[in-house]
DNA sequence: CTAATTTGCAACCTGGAGGTTGCTTAAGAT
DNA sequence: ATCTTAAGCAACCTCCAGGTTGCAAATTAG
């Protein structure tokens, strides 16, 4: 059981970044983007663009299509479902903590 | 409402590694634990278990209360709440973005 | 008082994250 | 055929995360 969510770390680390989290925002409105539309607002060069997209892509969050000469990047939503998990166990764990807390003072 | 979420980056940051994602989960039981006993199973060194337990904290994932020679670490959801703000954004939008797409196929 | 336990502090090392620049290749546009 | 645009590749740099070791300080136990 400890092992199971172990594997989420690599997810979470992908997403412990400002440029990532936006990224992934915009992504997830379901249109595909090229790497040149992701930079486009970016303070940040397209090859520091390119080098988070892989880091995303290697997690699974998201993957590329090449499109003739772009390739356009599109969300997958599995990887982000996965780390739901580990969030609710901690909370659900947490929530019972709670609740026994409560009933030894009510005794 | 980009630099919304924008700010739960080093949140996620800090649970994007194995062993902390493990601290957490043995905290979130709601029973204190010092450093010692947090470090007893583990391969790593006690110095190396202060250190993580010092980037949760910062973070405010978890705060620690001196008791005599001993400090001991207790968990604190509110900033795991708070990504899961950004996950649940997310997946509304994906969400529409997908019977967006479904309505547009049906028409 | 002395010995053992628990932390804290500081220095140090290594690898990789995050970013840049420069050049090449592929694909459309004219 | 040429120009332009999109992306890939590779080298490089800097800085910090993650880990270690060694020692000092505080607290508790005997």
């Amino acid at each position: 059981m400890a092992s199971k969510w172990r594997v989420r770390a690599p997810v979470f680390a992908a997403l412990g970044d400002e440029t990532r989290l936006s990224l992934v925002a915009k992504l997830c409105g379901g249109r595909p983007h090229s790497i040149s539309q992701l930079a486009e607002g970016s303070k940040l060069t397209r090859q520091a663009i390119t080098k988070h997209l892989r880091v995303l892509e290697s997690v699974g969050i998201v993957h590329s299509v090449r499109a003739g000469r772009e390739s356009r990047f599109e969300f997958d939503p599995e990887p982000m479902e996965g780390i739901k998990e580990y969030l609710d166990f901690v909370s659900e764990k947490w929530d019972q903590a709670l609740s026994r807390l409560v009933s030894f003072v009510e005794i």
